[in-house]
DNA sequence: CAAACTATTCAGC
DNA sequence: GCTGAATAGTTTG
């Protein structure tokens, strides 16, 4: 497990994305510590050991563009539109 | 150790 | 709004 300086903090913050929220590779960049490491984390997320505990279709860039996805952009989009359909869900209680 | 690659970002026109 | 150049870290040889 490489456990890398930024690895593991970026691992932390994009985990500490809130569910149907979309952060970008330089809000992570910066959370990490490494405000200019935006592509190595991207670098990171792509080639990441565990693409699934890691919710990396969360992270986007700056212009509200996707981005991409290790596993295609367009299964990103679709878990993105997921997670808001159970936020929602989650906040219609009655 | 050095070179190459990258899911980006900023600046200029 | 689009194109070109720059930056920083990971990965591979």
């Amino acid at each position: 497990m490489d456990m890398t300086s930024l690895t593991k903090k970026v691992y932390k913050a994009v985990l500490s994305i809130p569910l149907g929220e979309v952060r970008t590779y330089k809000w992570v960049a910066k959370k990490c510590g490494h405000p200019k490491a935006f592509r190595a984390i991207g670098q990171i997320l792509k080639r990441n050991p565990y693409p699934l505990i890691i919710p990396c279709h969360r992270i986007i860039k700056s212009n509200k563009d996707l981005g991409g996805y290790s596993q295609g952009v367009k299964f990103k989009k679709t878990i993105l539109d997921l997670e808001k359909n159970i936020k929602s869900c989650l906040q219609n209680k009655e």
